[in-house]
DNA sequence: TTAATAGTGTCTATAAGACAATATTGC
DNA sequence: GCAATATTGTCTTATAGACACTATTAA
């Protein structure tokens, strides 16, 4: 991505109150030893995958997915973790999501947005440390590339994120209002839940919004937090943005996307409204799927024009 | 906010590579001496205010106004930034956030959400720092609290934003559209003027945006970038929640929220439907406007309830 | 009386929900 | 033929756009 400099600095040569161009006050300039973050880059890698068809004739099912990778050393050791690292001096955030998602599955230009930096007070045990974290969505035909790893056990699971509970407290001038969600990921042989909350402090003047975390089983530091937030952003952009189609291989049916749509949202959606709603983001080809058991469907691309 | 210390971490006493339980790795663990970024927490205040009214019977118009400081040292001498400051070691960057606002406004418990975290190399000139930018939203009463400032200058700005140009690139297999939008920021003494760009390149695969500053006057850093993210933040969601309404006193007319959104939205309403749309977000009052050189107006409060 | 805003009614256009009818394939 | 999915049609319901009509106040 292209940088910007700031063009406008020094162009003037005014003098501060010490009497020293700008030049001149860079030249002296030394970064205090104040303490200072370290700033990692986690990444929720998302992508969808095909279960196994109950038989020849049914369609698969499909699944959302995330990666994770267990931690060899202290702290959270055998935890499972988000893929991710520190961001060094010259590179951005999202040139170190960029670097860690090649590193991690071997995959490059893909769909890469920021989420959210959080920044609790002992997110890390060991020290000062924010993360900025990132969403990528990845087609499933890539998910082959995971292996080749430097050592560190990666997996791919399954998540689902349902509302569990929902309170609501009256207050002075306002109220409080508790949703708490079930998020489980599940690989062939784990299953790890964590229960995340949002809490709205709605008062006359101020809305104000809180993310905790209630339980935990088995994901290392704040990262179901991450996880959750990237659920949510897939869920609101999904319905107006065509932001599910980079999750789907180059030619798709329609009922594909639809049940991409709808393991997204966890959400049942009908047929001919689903198909009206996609139209335009979606061209035809003149492909077909075959041997299917039933009448073939019609293979769809992205529609890049608009 | 709650603070979520991981639970998890130490339960079990597994013991690492080097046969040390968590406790005494952390113990040992020293922070590397690699190099780490300071981290700025920086705070776009919006708020909404009257013009004069053209006549006695005329309504005013209104303004969104944005607070700038002007800056007192290099770099960026005498240019104009956003409030901010950093994140000190034992807060997290909502609580420096809150601290900056608290400081530069005197104001408390007011809409307040995180943003966007910018990187880019370079983007201060002394040393390598992120901004964690946040968006604040006050209503105009507050507005005299601005006085009693530690000596710097701040001062309110008007603020548009418009698409200035628009151009569409077809490349291989996909295309690059920029946006380019001008951002002016007036006073009451200067204008500042800045044409931030926002470049979506659409390929068949990936999809990235990336904010580019293409022209900047007066201006300091990249802030051109995050007034204009936060704008376009505050386009995107008063649509669908009541965000505007933080920015309302606590009695309002329609036609002022209605001003409210136009304002926001930099494109004129219709009457009817902003009333049908907005009614659900209000409750109604027994107070009336009075003394207006027409028909009285019946006054609203936000509605807490849903 | 008048200028200006307040508030409501209604017709139309568009999109979403619900459901049903018809079309094709492999076995 | 049958099970399963593909694709389209249409009726209903909800929402937004467009515009006009009536109501009410201070000067």
């Amino acid at each position: 991505m292209a940088n910007n400099p700031p063009k406008e600095a020094g162009e003037l040569d005014v003098l501060d109150r010490d009497g020293l161009t700008e030049r001149e006050f860079l030249e002296r300039y030394r970064v205090g030893d104040y303490e200072r973050p370290s700033v990692a880059a986690d990444m929720v890698i998302v992508t969808v995958t095909d279960t196994e068809a109950d038989s020849y004739r049914k369609l698969p099912d499909k699944e959302l997915r995330v990666l994770l990778i267990r931690r060899g050393g202290h702290p959270f050791l055998g935890k499972w973790a988000l893929p991710g690292g520190f961001v060094r001096p010259n590179e951005t955030t999202d040139q170190a999501a960029a670097r860690e998602l090649r590193e991690e599955t071997g995959v490059d230009d893909v769909y890469l947005e920021q989420l959210y930096t959080f920044s609790d007070v002992g997110r890390d045990p060991r020290a000062w440390v924010m993360s900025c974290s990132y969403m990528a969505l990845i087609n499933g035909e890539h998910l082959q590339l995971q292996a080749g790893d430097d050592a560190a056990e990666a997996a791919w699971f399954k998540a689902t994120y349902r509302l569990l509970r929902e309170r609501k407290e009256h207050v002075e001038d306002g109220y409080v209002k508790t949703l708490e969600y079930e998020l489980k990921l599940s690989s062939e042989e784990e299953e790890l839940t964590a229960v995340v909350a949002r809490t709205v402090t709605a008062r006359a003047t101020s809305t104000s919004t809180a993310y905790a975390i209630v339980a935990n089983d088995g994901l290392a530091f704040d990262h179901a937090k991450i996880i959750a937030c990237a659920i949510e952003r897939l869920r609101g952009k999904v319905n107006y943005t065509d932001i599910a189609l980079h999750l789907m291989p180059p030619l798709f049916t329609l009922t594909e996307l639809q049940q991409v749509y709808e393991v997204i949202l966890d959400k049942e959606l009908l047929k001919a409204a689903f198909r009206r709603k996609v139209a335009d983001l979606v061209a035809e080809t003149d492909h077909y799927t075959e041997n299917a058991g039933h009448r073939p469907s019609r293979l769809y691309r992205r529609r890049l024009e608009e």
